[in-house]
Order: structure tokens, then C-alpha cells, then sequence
DNA sequence: ACGAGGTCCTGCGAGC
DNA sequence: TGCTCGCAGGACCTCG
């Protein structure tokens, strides 16, 4: 579910409650979550370690650990990282995977209903392969609309594939891409390779604006996406096409069109708007 | 090398 | 009411 801008929430709300805390009996529940370490391992490591600091990076969210090795957290559709007081409710200790006692400031829990997110344990030459395979954030300040094309125009396949593919760009997901697409009025239809240099430019533009802007409302909250204060975003209010298939565009009041037909995903869009043949 | 498709899970709402 | 089916914000792996 998280994408790029619930991730910096949930970062940025933990980030002062968790950074310089003293980890003390993590305990997991479900150990398929797991990857690259074990059980035993995963607790050893934390017990007693403490944490440096919270970072974002795509969507993962990274625990940077004193002893070096860094906690990477992948929410994926369902998961969400959350500070409890010391005793959780029955509620709170549902689909909780992994809690970890924080001395002094009561639980970390990662949450995850369906049990798609993933947990990592890295050493520093894990971290740079793991980071190495993502691609450029899009809101960094050197990151330019040069750049952007560069990643994508290669591909044959549909731009809003494209666009959500991590190795060529870090952090957009389903929701949006499609709303960048809207925005920047383009066919998501339309292969990555067919696309001008001034469209990649809107693109690059739209791409930017519609994340900046949902990290200010604090992502979006479709059903189970909450922030670190367990609040809902409210980017959903503003969504110009993610979920709004049948409804009239906010533009041109155009009836939006939803198909799954690009990689099996939900894609509403404005065959007006956006160019889309009929 | 690239792209298509399957897979990991559970919950929910629609439709019968 | 109760069942089945399809769908859900993601990323990895295998196969061709």
C-alpha cells in the first residue's frame, strides 16, 4: 500500500520517537517475512542494539542500528510500522509480525494483514547491493528531468509500468502513477519509448508535484494506511483519477475509464484529457 | 537482456 | 444468510 509519500510520513512522525532508543525483547511472530536472515539471527542482532536512525528509501523504510547493520522494512500492500505504549491491546497484537520493545517509549510493531511486507537485515555490503538495484529517488534536489528520461525512454512497455518500475525510479506505485499521468496528460498506455522529450519534462514535473504534494497531506489513505501517529492521510480527498473510475473527470467532467489492461493493475484515466484512443 | 506471468498472503465487498 | 469469486496500495523470481 505505502508508497513514497506514506513512507516519509510514517519516517518522519517515528523518526523522533524511536531514534537513540535502546531495542530490548524483539520478538516475531511470523517468520516468513524473513529475507536474507533468521529467525535467531534477526533477534540476536537486536536485542540490546540501538537505533542510529530512520530513513526512507523507495518505499522501505531502513532502521539504521548502532552495530552497523540497517533493519529494512518493506510495507508492500499492507503493512504499517506503528509506536504502542508498552502493553498492546488485543487489536494492536493483531497481525502484529514483529514487535520490539523500546526502552522508555514502549513498542515498535510492524503490522501487516496480508504478509506480503518483508524484512531484511543488512551489513553494510548488503545495503549497497539492496540499494543499488533501485533506482534514483525522485525527489532528490540534483535528481533532473534529463535524468528521468534517461531511466525510462528505453522501454517498449506502457509508461505507467514503467513508471513504477523500482529499478528505474524509486517510490511511485499504482496510486501515483496514475495520478502523474493525469496530470502531465499523458496515455499510460503509451510505450515508455514513444514518449517526447517534452512530455518526459511534464511527466518529470507532475511526477514531482503530485508526491510533494501528498507528502503535505500526509499520504493517502485508501483502507489500511495510517501514518506514524496512527492518524489517516488525507490525499484521498484530492485524487483525480486513482479510484475514481465511473466518476466525471475534475477537469472536463469526461466519464474516467478503469481497465487492467497495463500489468493487471487498476488504471483510471481521462481518454479526453489524456489523449487515450477509444 | 528483456518482458510476461506466477507467487507470496488475508480480508472485503459484490453478486448469486 | 452464506457461499464463491475477484480484487486490493508491491516486489521478487522463474521462464521463455
Amino acid at each position: 500500500m505505502p508508497e513514497l509519500p506514506e513512507v516519509e510520513t510514517i519516517v518522519h512522525d517515528l523518526s523522533p520517537v524511536v531514534t537513540g532508543r535502546t531495542l530490548t525483547s524483539p520478538r516475531l511472530h511470523h517468520a516468513d517475512v524473513l529475507r536474507q536472515v533468521s529467525k535467531a539471527r534477526l533477534l540476536h542482532v537486536l536485542h540490546g542494539n540501538r537505533i542510529e536512525g530512520l530513513e526512507r528509501r523507495a518505499k522501505h523504510v531502513v532502521v539504521r542500528l548502532q552495530s552497523g547493520e540497517r533493519l529494512v522494512i518493506q510495507l508492500r500492500m499492507t503493512g504499517s510500522l506503528v509506536v504502542y505504549p508498552a502493553h498492546l491491546t488485543d487489536d494492536e497484537r493483531r497481525y502484529a509480525v514483529l514487535q520490539i520493545g523500546l526502552r522508555g517509549a514502549g513498542q515498535l510493531v510492524f503490522r501487516d494483514v496480508r504478509r506480503l511486507g518483508t524484512i531484511w537485515l543488512l551489513d553494510d555490503e548488503g545495503w549497497l547491493a539492496y540499494t543499488q538495484r533501485i533506482g534514483p529517488e525522485p525527489l532528490e534536489d540534483d535528481f533532473t528531468s534529463t535524468q528521468f528520461a534517461r531511466q525510462m525512454q528505453d522501454s517498449r512497455q506502457a509508461i505507467k509500468k514503467v513508471l513504477m518500475d523500482q529499478r528505474r525510479l524509486a517510490g511511485v506505485g499504482n496510486i501515483y502513477a496514475n495520478e502523474a499521468l493525469f496530470r502531465a496528460r499523458l496515455d499510460p498506455s503509451r510505450p515508455a519509448n514513444r514518449i517526447s522529450q517534452s512530455q518526459y519534462r511534464s511527466l518529470f514535473r507532475s511526477v514531482r508535484a503530485v508526491l510533494r504534494e501528498a507528502i503535505r497531506a500526509k499520504g493517502t489513505t485508501v483502507r489500511d494506511y495510517r501514518t506514524g501517529t496512527g492518524q489517516e492521510g488525507s490525499f484521498q480527498r484530492v485524487l483525480r483519477v486513482y479510484g475514481r473510475g465511473g466518476m466525471p473527470c475534475r477537469r472536463c467532467r469526461t466519464t474516467l475509464t478503469t481497465t487492467h489492461a497495463i500489468d493487471g493493475r487498476a488504471t483510471t484515466f481521462c481518454w479526453r484529457c489524456q489523449g487515450v484512443r477509444r
